[in-house]
DNA sequence: ATACATGCAAATCTTTTGCAATCAA
DNA sequence: TTGATTGCAAAAGATTTGCATGTAT
């Protein structure tokens, strides 16, 4: 793991928003670290591949990372916000329905956020 | 509803695949119906704006587009591959959990296929 | 010395857009 | 005739790649 690796997880493992490549980019330069664009790709790619960060893809916009730990997703359709919610683990229930060995699963609930729905009401 | 967007809402519900925006272009030309390759994105956006079909994003390939009869999917994180599985239909459980109104939900299971799983014992 | 990591720019791939031509009501 | 739809080419945006340079072991 190189240094710049490292502090890209940190950053993600540090963040509760859900940051895309030129966002995190954009941090590293804040904390004076300097790191070409493709640089943060290649690392992010890396940690990826290692299943040290999740990538979460919403159409429209670029994949966003975020933390490993356990929890799924809400979206808004309306603007795309992601949100964090810890719904319970189905992994033992879905291995059992699928009958498969799974990894892992992916979990997105589509909604309207709060700011999109006073939105509409105007 | 135009001629294209039915020809392709057509393809899109009579294929079992999970077709990319290039596939569906070269279907419709096997079909001798022309249309650019634009004109089908344009007719998918219209189509999955009045949630007549889904949209699929697996990293790394490009978005699919699928039915909207209610089903899950199976990712292999190997090859890529989506299978249709159906599970039993979350969304009041979720509108419970989540304590909000919501659209719909997108649940993808990631394992490793078959072919690929055999493909490694080699 | 060797292998890996980086920066940069260019390339690639997917998707969208602008605009003129065409089609349909 | 008017507005929507198309085709085409060009643009845009995200991500990857090639290559020369730098770094660490």
């Amino acid at each position: 793991m190189t240094k710049n690796a490292e502090l890209i997880l940190n950053i993600i493992n540090g963040s509760d928003e859900h940051l895309t490549a030129e966002q995190i980019y954009l941090k590293l330069n804040e904390q004076n670290e300097k790191a070409a664009l493709a640089t943060v790709y290649n690392n992010l790619n890396y940690l990826y591949e290692n299943d040290l960060i999740r990538k979460v893809s919403v159409e429209g916009y670029p994949d966003r990372y975020d933390r490993t730990i356990r929890h799924d997703h809400l979206i808004c359709k309306k603007c795309g916000k992601i949100s964090d919610i810890a719904l319970e683990d189905m992994t033992e229930k879905l291995r059992r329905a699928v009958g498969e060995d799974i990894i892992s699963y992916d979990l997105k609930i589509n909604y309207i956020c709060e700011e999109c729905r006073s939105e509409e009401k105007e």
